[in-house]
DNA sequence: GTTACTCGGTTAAAAAAGCAACTCAGTTAT
DNA sequence: ATAACTGAGTTGCTTTTTTAACCGAGTAAC
């Protein structure tokens, strides 16, 4: 069932890691577009047609770590037990985000993951790209809905619920106060948040 | 001058170091025949096919050590300043490996080395593959020193003492002397070795 | 206003690596 | 004696990577 763990996998894997780290290092310790994709192939000692064998534009080397959500909030709906309404499965999902503090939920003062943060909504490439891959999510969930106009509303509604919580809960730790410190209210705002939707 | 410095001759060698140092650490470890190349390929994480690119047998990832200098002593007569003889070159050249404690002249304390010399003169395999090293080198010196027998029995000779004075001074370090106070004596050895070669 | 750089991204060909299956010897088990 | 294993080394085929050269857009220089 899982993935093969021959010599190629894990040497792409570890290559693909290597990538994502250096890009985002530099990213963090220069600024996005005072770095070159150059400069990142020669810092993980690969060639640039390989780099972009691995992630397929610039923004990407960012955004992979939303990319690799992608399509989470559909597959939710569609692994939910039976019986289970789709609207109350994406709720308790993203309880359990909070809970770990998964970066994606705003939730998390790890200075790395704030200073992420920043760098993509300051950097109007990655922001722009990033509502590309949020309409791609959100059409992904209408799909899982069911078919019409009412299942697009309702994905357009539940995404941007998330989006509004996960700004506010990263408004907070911007503010200087503490994950820890923010959880229950980040809680009960999502609590009144999907209770609103229905 | 010095070799391109490209991408791919970077990691080709690291790739034949890698290999080098993992398997001579693991052939110290667990003994010459105790370990397959398959575990030594896994340990590096290559395939085995890529393994044999890099050393045609299980022999030369040990021997490779001598193999780097393999031609060494031709090279010193083609390369010895005009006006010098050959066997006066090639005398200067041994006193000056013994001052550096060059591996090859078995005067090296190093418990690496040591036991590395030890591996090879106990492996008989080894040492077998090692005596068609020499008479290469054997060769290739006759060829830098001239034509005919004379040439021949020149290139012996000079080798012969060669060994000898290496196997005499890898023996008392063996005994447990250190290299340093053996120092004098090799270099004595070897003068007296190489001015009964005229 | 042309010229020349830089940077994101691509292409084609060649080198290198991976994989699986194989040969060939020598060992061990039955 | 034969069957089953193990380990060195090979072979053919596929995938990945390097290399050098290029395109096209933006931009700074003169």
């Amino acid at each position: 069932m899982n993935e093969p763990t021959g010599l190629r996998a894990r040497k792409k894997a570890r290559t693909r890691d290597a990538i994502a780290d250096a890009s985002i290092s530099l990213f963090l310790e220069r600024g996005f577009d005072r770095v070159s994709v150059s400069d990142i192939a020669a810092a993980v000692e690969i060639s640039k047609p390989t780099l972009f064998r691995y992630f397929p534009t610039k923004e990407d080397l960012v955004l992979h770590r939303f990319a690799d959500h992608q399509g989470e909030a559909a597959r939710v709906v569609r692994d939910r037990g039976s019986g289970i309404e789709p609207v109350p499965a994406l709720h308790r999902h993203f309880r359990a985000g909070l809970d770990r503090f998964d970066p994606v939920t705003g939730l998390n003062d790890h200075p790395e993951v704030v200073a992420f943060h920043r760098l993509v909504f300051t950097t109007p490439s990655l922001a722009a790209r990033l509502t590309r891959y949020q309409l791609e999510d959100e059409e992904a969930l209408a799909d899982a809905l069911g078919e019409g106009i009412r299942a697009r509303l309702c994905a357009a509604q539940v995404l941007a619920v998330q989006r509004v919580l996960a700004r506010t809960n990263w408004q907070k730790i911007a503010d200087g106060r503490t994950a820890r410190d923010v959880h229950t209210e980040a809680l009960a705002d999502a609590d009144q948040a999907f209770e609103h939707l229905r």
